[in-house]
DNA sequence: CAAACTTGACATGACTCGTATCAGACTCTA
DNA sequence: TAGAGTCTGATACGAGTCATGTCAAGTTTG
C-alpha cells in the first residue's frame, strides 16, 4: 500500500464544497492564534484536539494516530502541529470503525472502500453535470446511483 | 471478533435477479450422464475438478474450499457433489487473489469488493436500459461508469 | 478396485490490529 | 513560567485472520 507523502504543513487540500467548519464552544481548543499575519487565519481546520476526539469516539488516541499514519484520515493541525479533528473527521472515523468492526474489513479494505465511495460520488457528480441539459436522464442516474450507494450498506450516519 | 454470520458484508443485490455468474448448474462433467436435455449444448469452456483447478491457479485445494465455504465462489457440482470449476470460476478466483495479495484486503474486504463490483455492473446495466431512448445520455453514462471501474484498479485480466 | 474426492474438525506459522508504553522534545493554558 | 498535554518514533503484546496442512470416515469416479 502506497502512502501519501506526509505534508508537514497544516493541510487539507479539500475538494470543492467543503463547508467552513464551525467552532462549537464545546471543549474547543480555541485555535485562537494571534493572527500569524495577514490572511489565512480564517480557515480554521479542526475543532477537537486528539484527546477530546478520542473521548468523543471512545477510541484510543494511538488508533487515531495510526489511521492518520496510513492515510485514512487527515486531521488539520495547529501551528504547533497539534492535531485538530473537525466534525467531518469524526464522522469519517465513525465510518472507518463501521467498516472495520461491523463489516470486518481490514485497514487495506477500508482504504479501498473509502476510495470507492469517493470515486462513486465523483462520478455521480460528473454524470449529473454532463447531463445538465437532459433532466429526464439526470433523474434516472440520480435514482440509480442512490440505489448503488444504498447497496453498500453504509450506516445511516455516513 | 466472531465471524459466524458470514454475511455481514453481503451487500444486498441491486437487482432481484441474477447474482452469481456461475456456470449453468446442469453442465455436469460426467460423460456418463446424458445431457439433461436439448439446450445443454455444452460449452467446451472447460470444467475442472478441484485438484485441476488448484493446479491451474497454483493454489491449495483447501483454499478453494474455504473460499467456497465463506461464499466467495460457487463452483458447480457433479451429481455426486464433486466441485466443478468453470473458466468463470477460475477468473473469479484470480480476482480474489489479486484483491487479497496485491491490495491486501482480507476476505471480508474481498466479499465487500466483489459485491460492490456486482452492484456497479448491475446499476450500469439498469441505467443503460432506462436510458434506451436517449443515446447521448447513454453514452455519457457508459463513459463515466467505465471510468469508475478503471478507478478501482482492477487487474487487466479481471 | 484404487485414486481422488467429500465434510468437518483442528493445528500451525506469519501476519494484522488495537492498544500500550517509553523517551525526549515541544505546545498550550492557567 | 509551570505543568499538563501533545508530538514523533520505536517497540511490544494479545487476539484475531489467513493460507496451508493433517486426520478420519465416507463417497464418487475411471
Amino acid at each position: 500500500m502506497s502512502q501519501q507523502p506526509r505534508s508537514r504543513v497544516a493541510n487539507r487540500p479539500v475538494t470543492p464544497g467543503r463547508t467552513a467548519p464551525t467552532r462549537p464552544e464545546n471543549t474547543a481548543l480555541s485555535p485562537t492564534q494571534p493572527p500569524v499575519d495577514d490572511d489565512a487565519v480564517i480557515e480554521v481546520q479542526g475543532v477537537y484536539i486528539i484527546s477530546v476526539a478520542a473521548r468523543i469516539l471512545d477510541m484510543h488516541p494511538q488508533t487515531l494516530r495510526k489511521y492518520e499514519r496510513i492515510g485514512l484520515i487527515n486531521p488539520g493541525r495547529t501551528i504547533g502541529m497539534l492535531r485538530l479533528y473537525s466534525a467531518e473527521d469524526i464522522k469519517k472515523v465513525r465510518l472507518i470503525r463501521y467498516l472495520s468492526d461491523e463489516l470486518g474489513l481490514n485497514l487495506a479494505g477500508v482504504e479501498f472502500a473509502l476510495a470507492a465511495f469517493d470515486n462513486m460520488s465523483a462520478i455521480k457528480q460528473r454524470i449529473s453535470s454532463r447531463l445538465e441539459g437532459i433532466p429526464a436522464a439526470q433523474k434516472v442516474v440520480q435514482e440509480e446511483m442512490d440505489l448503488l450507494f444504498d447497496s453498500l450498506n453504509l450506516p445511516v450516519d455516513r
